[in-house]
DNA sequence: GCAATACTTAGCCTCATGGCACAGTATTCG
DNA sequence: CGAATACTGTGCCATGAGGCTAAGTATTGC
């Protein structure tokens, strides 16, 4: 649970950047090299590899080189953690709701 | 767009803490004074107030000052930026299946 | 072999985050 | 009124994010 915590940290922070969620929507159409993924950008290399990098560590994307050239695929699945995490805080709401109609309705017909 | 964008770094940056997520699971069962939330969080209240303050300027919570207590409640609606966003990426994946399972029965039936 | 290509490493800068302590303000209670 | 409560403001510090330049390494194409 603690490293799901950390898990989802990673995932949250690489999502908090347009830079990287463009990356993610680029890869979505399947996999590019980082040559490619960087022409699209107005950075640096060596600055947008760290977008890369932080996009890897995070488990949203993997990456593997051949040759000279490195590719990225993204991880779909990783994209989860964030569903399960939206549909915790949302069960959580409705266990309240639930019993905050509950209670109206009693109090409705005592 | 952009707005959009800005937003959606906001709320990723606010969900990517573990004392902040908290809070949010916490005002999930109804709203609670700055002083109750911190009491959970071995942190001193100045440091805890940051991180209210984040919430509140990323829109996940408002918060009210009643007298010299201050209460936080959960803006609900304002995770729907993350559904959105998700279901934006996948409706591009999807899109990009269907041309991709079309291509390979184009080549199946050429 | 040599030059071009495609990263990669290293180092530097600035600003934001996340923590602290300490002192202040505004309300409320006895 | 005066003390306790509940924040709030200020200033400090360490770390890490996100950008840059300059130089290095490994592959590939001629």
């Amino acid at each position: 649970m603690a490293q799901y915590s950390a898990d989802l940290d990673g995932v949250f922070v690489a999502l908090a950047d347009p830079t990287r969620r463009g990356v993610l929507r680029r890869l979505g159409r399947g996999p590019v090299s980082v040559g490619d993924l960087a022409r699209d950008v107005p950075m640096t290399l060596p600055s947008f590899l760290k977008h890369v990098r932080m996009l890897e560590t995070s488990g949203l994307i993997s990456t593997v080189k051949a040759g000279r050239v490195r590719t990225c695929v993204l991880n779909r699945e990783r994209l989860g953690l964030v569903d399960d995490w939206l549909a915790a805080e949302r069960r959580a709401w409705e266990d309240r709701t639930d019993r905050l109609e509950q209670l109206l309705s009693e109090e409705d017909h005592p």
